[in-house]
DNA sequence: ATGACGGTGTGGCACCGA
């Protein structure tokens, strides 16, 4: 079973990569069968239901206008959908749960977009620390109810050094902040495991490169998104990786797509 | 220090992302 992750930066926007994406994959690798999508940038009215039904996905979505939304594409019927929005008094659209059938039980599958917090000690990154806590209580009630999930999205964290192209210089900078990475560590507390470091990887493996400056080239990134697994599901995990290709289409996304795989029980 | 790129909105630019 392969699922995947993708901050899309608008999918009205991004669709034909997602779909020649997912085609790539079936027909050079494996299916996707699970592809959480963040930054939709549109409301649910415009989701592209039947051009991805005709890709044979089933879809639920969590719009809003202009910014965030979030969304899961799958080939299995998606059950118990659920668009949490856990901070008091912040609708945004920025977590959607569902069920998934896999051949080792019910996968509680959340799509996520964490708040970007903009620089620390600015308000928006005063919002971002509620939202995380928030967040936090949140998956701590979710995977009580689901042993069984993985949360996969953009966490707007590099959690490690090797998770930024130049850790010592942006030390204090968004997505770098000890409170950011404070944060991380108590999801991974809570019992969930980041798959990406179960496995060796090369150095300088990011999922963002900045549109400018030629970051991608020059392979200037972060790796942001995550899959982060619950306990019981990573003895399934045989692999996690990130694909690089579609950052170098022709207007991509900023960030590049991740993907894990489950074996055996998964 | 700032802005650079690319997306959205009801625009002539501003705001946002990270």
């Amino acid at each position: 079973m392969r699922l995947a992750t993708w901050n899309v930066n608008s999918l009205a926007a991004r669709l034909p990569h997602v779909l020649d994406w997912l085609a790539q994959q079936q027909q050079h690798a494996a299916p996707i069968d699970v592809l959480a999508l963040q930054e939709l940038k549109m409301v649910q009215e415009k989701f592209p239901f039947a051009a991805l039904h005709a890709a044979g996905l089933h879809a639920a979505c969590f719009g809003q206008k202009a910014y965030n939304g979030v969304a899961l594409l799958a080939r299995q019927p998606l059950r118990e959908v659920h668009r949490p929005t856990p901070c008091a008094g912040d609708e945004s659209a920025r977590l959607i749960a569902a069920t998934v059938d896999a051949p080792g039980g019910p996968l509680r599958i959340v799509s996520a977009y964490f708040v970007n917090g903009q620089a620390p000690g600015s308000e928006k990154y005063a919002y971002k620390m509620r939202w995380l806590e928030a967040l936090h209580e949140w998956l701590r009630a979710e995977l009580a109810q689901h042993p069984r999930l993985i949360l996969m999205g953009d966490l707007n964290i590099a959690p490690e050094d090797a998770d930024s192209h130049d850790p010592a210089r942006l030390a204090d900078t968004i997505c770098h902040s000890p409170q950011e990475k404070a944060h991380f560590a108590r999801l991974l507390a809570l019992g969930m495991t980041d798959a990406f470091r179960l496995f060796a990887q090369a150095a300088g493996s990011f999922t963002w490169w900045d549109y400018r400056q030629a970051a991608f080239r020059r392979n200037l990134g972060l790796r942001i998104d995550h899959i982060l697994a619950s306990a019981p599901l990573v003895p399934c995990i045989s692999a996690c990786t990130i694909d690089r290709t579609p950052r170098s289409w022709p207007r991509p996304s900023d960030h590049a797509p991740m993907l894990v795989e489950l074996a055996g029980t998964g």
